[in-house]
DNA sequence: AGACAATATCGTAATATTGCAATATAAATA
DNA sequence: TATTTATATTGCAATATTACGATATTGTCT
């Protein structure tokens, strides 16, 4: 169907699932990746950077945007985007938690 | 077009992308959970876990198996699915690398 | 106000994902 | 071998995603 059954997960679920989510295109990892090497939250220069249309980048920071990975605020003409903390603490803790689990199990199965 | 321009990115990149991709839907976050509750990598009553139909299931696990999340060994009749480290650990380092980049920005912008 | 630059939105085509019923496969056991 | 149990695969309908041209919007500068 193509259509998730949100309603049978928990909100934490849903919420992790929509961040994760959200950093699953190649494009959108590399808008990441560049936010963080322009160190100042340099932005339309993402169009440059990237071998996409200009709409179709503007189509993935608003996705990313809605996830909360990024935010953007308005800087004369252009706009201003950079990382969103709030997202990636909840990623971290995540797999924070995960990856205490896999340091005690230590590959006691499979 | 529904279809990505993987080529158009590294593979550091795409790689990236596809893990956060499997992670990207609540049942598959759900799965991961699961597995990491019940320690022992009981398996096959993830089904009945999750208010997802069997064959959907067992598409969910294809996916982190292919993703390289999970993995899946015979243990006589049934399968033993459990984490796999290795998928995490690139994530984790992912992670890690953002996590640090903002902890010594500060929010300084935005 | 008019021209320009930067970004967003709309519309749409191509493709991917999600979910499940039906069915197939594989292993264990009677 | 036949049956049962556990899991995978197939096929398909409904919906979502990706990409981009065309166009709208928003802010700046003259």
């Amino acid at each position: 169907m193509g259509i998730t059954k949100t309603e049978c997960f928990t909100e934490g679920q849903n919420q992790l699932a929509t961040l994760a989510k959200a950093l699953g295109h190649p494009a959108r990892i590399a808008i990441i990746q560049h936010l963080i090497k322009v160190n100042s939250c340099v932005c339309g220069d993402i169009v440059n950077e990237l071998p996409l249309a200009q709409p179709t980048i503007s189509q993935h920071l608003k996705e990313l945007k809605n996830a909360g990975l990024i935010k953007g605020n308005f800087e004369g003409n252009a706009i201003c985007y950079c990382l969103n903390e709030d997202g990636f603490e909840t990623l971290k803790s995540f797999f924070e938690h995960i990856d205490l689990y896999l340091e005690n199990k230590k590959n006691k199965c499979c």
